[in-house]
DNA sequence: TGTACATCAGTGAACGCGCGTTCACTGATGTAC
DNA sequence: TGTACATCAGTGAACGCGCGTTCACTGATGTAC
């Protein structure tokens, strides 16, 4: 987070070398399709040497954590934009976060493995925060909105809403793995999860 | 697939190494919880040197899927049992499929890995076959029962099989990330999976 | 405003280790005759 | 039944490479006086 360089003289000092490794691993990671891109590659990617990146990350782990970090916190700007997008507390939304999920998960396999993959259940100083930035809470308000709006606020908006969750990542898993083009060639991910989303809240709405 | 010894002189030929080797990849996946286990432990804990295992299999990649192959095998042995315990076509018994899937894939996360994780995507000549040997088409058939069970033969039991699975698959996922006990800490992800289900079904039920 | 100095953010070379894989070999096994 | 030979399944040592990380260094920056 060091202040950005005034003019474009960036000789010798980087001025913001953080952001730009973590940009830099990000696209690799994109590229390369898997998390185990060489710490030099970024450090040259950032137009630095292979041991700069130290001065700002203790280690390869440091680093990946901030790219962690980095795309729950896009996955969270595109879950608040799609909720602007419909009305509060309406079936829709549920179903556009959903889908905005499994758009950004399937879109980006490999930040998939960096939020699923084993590394992250390591040290993880606190793990709400990254449930906290991804947007998840937004998944949660939404639910119960509409569980008022359709007289079940006995419900709990938490189960319903892990519930919800659980179907957008078992899709967007069973989808990277092209399991539904394969058995539904002509149906698609999105609008098996909306089917299955009416589905699941009919069942709420009538108390099942 | 070479014959077991006939006596217990296993001496200089080993006489089932591909089959040990395959045990022994499984057992370190399990016990380091990651699929980077060392080429030489596999073949050390065989009692075999490093360069045995290379006249099984042509590289550790071709290890790997024979682990994968195991590890759905012995999925699949399991779904068939569950289904055996229950009413074929019965809620019960769909119940009990999920319950068995999230029980083998968050009882085995490293298999969890080995199968969903990205190096899976590869070079798969048969993409079915893993999923034949899962026994995932045990559940569209119980699937298929239900639905005609019900009066909905026309439903696709397919696509309510896919949904189904992404329902387990994806509180399988949410639960190994300790998810489920942090936010629901009185649930259990076997009861999750229950109600997810009977809710879903009536919906489907109900025709929406 | 100028100078000395502490501090910070880079460099470039190299270390070192883990590990997959290969190579020339040797012991065991099965079979033709 | 015995012997020669092809084949197979091991050994053990070493190669080689990728890559994370360290180390002594140096250029740039900001600040006290």
């Amino acid at each position: 987070m060091t202040r950005p360089r005034k003019g474009p003289s960036r000789s010798y000092h980087h001025g913001d070398l953080r952001n730009a490794l973590i940009i830099a691993a990000a696209e690799l990671i994109d590229e390369r399709g898997s998390v185990d891109f060489a710490m030099i590659d970024a450090a040259r990617r950032a137009g630095v040497s292979s041991a700069a990146p130290y001065r700002h990350f203790k280690d390869k782990a440091a680093l990946l954590d901030a790219v962690l970090d980095f795309a729950l916190l896009v996955l969270g700007r595109e879950m608040e934009a799609v909720t602007r997008q419909h009305p509060a507390g309406s079936v829709a939304a549920i179903v556009a976060l959903g889908q905005a999920y499994i758009r950004f998960v399937t879109g980006h396999p490999q930040f998939y493995d960096l939020m699923w993959g084993d590394r992250h259940k390591r040290a993880d100083q606190d793990p709400e925060h990254g449930l906290k930035s991804s947007g998840f809470y937004l998944l949660v308000d939404t639910v119960q909105a509409w569980c008022d709006s359709v007289g079940r606020g006995d419900e709990d908006a938490l189960t319903v809403s892990i519930k919800l969750w659980a179907m957008a990542h078992g899709l967007s898993g069973i989808a990277m793995h092209d399991h539904v083009e394969r058995f539904l060639p002509q149906a698609d991910v999105y609008s098996l999860l909306e089917s299955s989303t009416y589905t699941f809240l009919e069942g709420v709405r009538r108390g099942v």
